[in-house]
DNA sequence: TCTGGGGTCCTAGGACCC
DNA sequence: TCTGGGGTCCTAGGACCC
């Protein structure tokens, strides 16, 4: 009962590094290899990344490290914090191997990547693969698992059980109707791409608890009540493909840069540096992609664990003419930021949101204020741009960022830069 | 002492217009 | 006694992902 219209034909593979920030670290420093290792996430708060070693002593994903350390150490273990110089450039190495098994390939995230296998004189789905894994494993040193399936969402669960069951390998095809039946009566509702918490909670109560469940689900329900999205997963189940790969990818539409603080911070003085250099990460990111923003946010958050006054707040503004120009975004900026601000409140974190981008091309013309690409400024704009390129982040910077930035994020466990710092490059004796 | 950061998409409902 | 209806645009908020 082939439906009209839909894709059945897709073979979709989902490559998935396994434990990928540790993993990482495993590369350059092989005595953390058979320990248990966290990595940790910004200012060394939430473990984001578990060797199989530390998930094996129950400690869950997104806990705070500083709750487990003494359980880690005791079992010989090691907190790490993140080094994400370092994970983006073995992420680099990883993809540009896969590019040799499929002409596409979709980065999706950090660490994973689903390639089209369509048409690809592959005898053997499942040895395929194990080649994947073996050949990124010898080129970069990381272990990656692969599921193969008819669909991102299939493919997600056959990568899962390739990763999970030593016995498949770390390569599993689910093609076969038997075998997908199989696999999806054994897949928790929780556990399928798409069903977050509050959705899994909601099918259970109507009694649909398994991936064969919600494959079977009627269609009016799951559109009613789980809206488009969810009836997409539901055909992806079924081994229609609904979700096309992306190979390029495409700019991003909202830019944040916001970080947590190191310390309590009140002083507006401080607050101001920490905005300006968000706003300074924020505006390199809008120009890497070409874009201008016409609208910017600036918000201000208390610590939310802590007993005590709270205070969570935005202001906002559109922006005359769309820009991308650091010097101006900072000014406007900066006067947000008084607008929210309120003395007497411990700020544990800031951030700065771009939205409403466009393309830099495509600003419209206004007559009172000249549009940055025509003006001296974006020549000024690229030159900075270009030495902060050459010779690293922020050898030229705004004044407004400050110097000592007392309030910036902590990583008090760093790793070496191994591949991105000369100096770091690891020594062979 | 210490609890991340950065995205996307969809919908409901209000405002506004004719 | 009676109090339109339909369309579009925008925004806030909620869901999800890594």
């Amino acid at each position: 009962m082939q439906k009209e219209g839909l894709n059945d034909k897709d073979i979709i593979a989902l490559v998935d590094c396994n434990n990928f920030y540790v993993s990482c670290e495993r590369v350059f420093n092989p005595s953390l290899e058979g320990k248990p290792v966290a990595v940790l996430s910004n200012n060394d708060g939430c473990i984001v990344s578990r060797s199989n070693e530390l998930k094996a002593l129950k400690i869950p994903m997104g806990a705070p490290g500083f709750k487990y350390e003494g359980l880690i150490q005791k079992n010989g273990g090691v907190l790490l914090s993140s080094n994400y110089a370092l994970y983006g450039d073995m992420s680099s190495r990883v993809m540009e191997v896969l590019n040799q098994f499929s002409p596409e390939v979709e980065i999706y995230s950090i660490d994973e990547a689903f390639l089209k296998l369509n048409d690809l004189p592959i005898s053997n789905l499942e040895e395929y693969g194990r080649q994947i894994k073996h050949i990124v494993k010898k080129y970069t040193g990381i272990p990656v698992s692969v599921g193969i399936s008819r669909s991102k969402t299939l493919a997600k669960i056959a990568n899962h059980y390739a990763k999970h069951f030593a016995g498949y390998q770390g390569s599993l095809a689910l093609m076969e109707a038997d075998k997908i039946e199989k696999a999806l009566k054994q897949t928790p509702v929780e556990e399928i791409w798409g069903i977050g918490r509050q959705y899994a909670k909601f099918l259970r109560q109507n009694k649909i608890e398994t991936a064969w469940d919600l494959r079977n689900a009627p269609e009016d329900f799951i559109l009613h009540y789980l809206t488009k999205v969810g009836y997409k997963t539901v055909l992806e189940l079924q081994g229609y493909s609904c979700i096309d790969l992306e190979e390029a990818p495409s700019p991003k539409k909202s830019i944040v840069c916001s970080k947590s603080f190191s310390k309590q911070v009140s002083d507006l003085s401080e607050l101001e540096e920490a905005i300006s250099t968000y706003i300074t990460r924020g505006a390199e990111k809008l120009r890497h992609q070409h874009s201008v923003a016409g609208f910017m946010m600036v918000f201000l958050n208390t610590n939310r664990f802590k007993e005590g006054p709270q205070y969570n707040n935005s202001t906002q503004t559109k922006l005359s003419v769309p820009t991308a120009y650091t010097p101006d975004l900072i000014k406007i900026g900066l006067e947000l930021l008084r607008d929210v601000y309120l003395p007497g409140f411990e700020y544990k974190k800031a951030g700065v949101m771009f939205t409403d981008l466009i393309d830099e091309k495509d600003v419209p013309l206004n007559f009172l204020e000249p549009n940055y690409l025509d003006d001296k400024r974006k020549k000024l704009i690229d030159a900075i741009d270009k030495l902060n390129r050459v010779w690293g982040r922020d050898t030229v910077f705004f004044a407004s960022s400050g110097i000592k930035k007392d309030w910036e994020m902590k990583r008090a466990k760093l790793s070496p830069f191994y591949t991105t710092r000369w100096q770091d490059l690891p020594k062979v004796k």
